[in-house]
DNA sequence: TTGCATCATAACGACGACGTGATACTAGAG
DNA sequence: CTCTAGTATCACGTCGTCGTTATGATGCAA
């Protein structure tokens, strides 16, 4: 249980979640998500070491550059949902909030 | 995009979790939550709270108690989903590991 | 080898969240 | 009305994490 609210908290973050979004599409390497995300260089590079540890992102050195590629897409998928759950839950305020007026 | 991790961040701590599990089989009040979880009262009071204000939960006084309820139980598949994330990222770093031995 | 990118890490300050203990509030029993 | 169980909130100390700045390390080109 403490692992999974770990797992949670890797995609608690904004700028994390950014980082990953410029991951949708395929691999990057930093600079590239630097310029993509506009976030200063060194913390992307921790946001990516962040991701990596969490296995969320595969680390792969080519020459001098080095791309980060998402391991399962299925990240994504996950992102999604709460993506929705959260329309829910804002939809459902609304209605708490109507049936009070 | 800053709401989607204040989102996350409802589901990244332990406690919250644990508080969140103890409603899966139902509506429960908060001495029923506290007592199912092993948390002081004032933490549960909180983190229920927090729940509610992300519309995760329910509030609904009864007499001189207060019930709780998960309102859309959608976000146990979330919560299972990033279980499997989390495991399959586990198997896949002992995989990175085993590649390097 | 020297110089220039790219990337990683260290040290630091700031901010926020967590948990606790004490206290207020509320509804119903007696 | 008073007392009690249930619930909410406050004030406080603590600890973690975030972002920045500066520096270190690596690889390649000239």
């Amino acid at each position: 249980m403490e692992h999974l609210a770990e797992y949670f908290k890797v995609f608690s973050e904004p700028n994390r979640l950014a980082v990953l979004e410029a991951l949708r599409q395929g691999p990057l390497n930093v600079t590239a998500v630097v310029e993509k995300t506009g976030l200063s260089q060194a913390l992307v590079s921790k946001h990516l070491k962040l991701l990596t540890i969490a296995g969320v992102v595969k680390r792969q050195p080519e020459g001098s550059l080095v791309f980060y590629e998402v391991i399962d897409k299925g990240v994504f998928k996950l992102v999604g949902q709460a993506e929705k759950l959260l329309l829910d839950a804002r939809r459902q305020q609304l209605d708490a909030l109507a049936a009070i007026l």
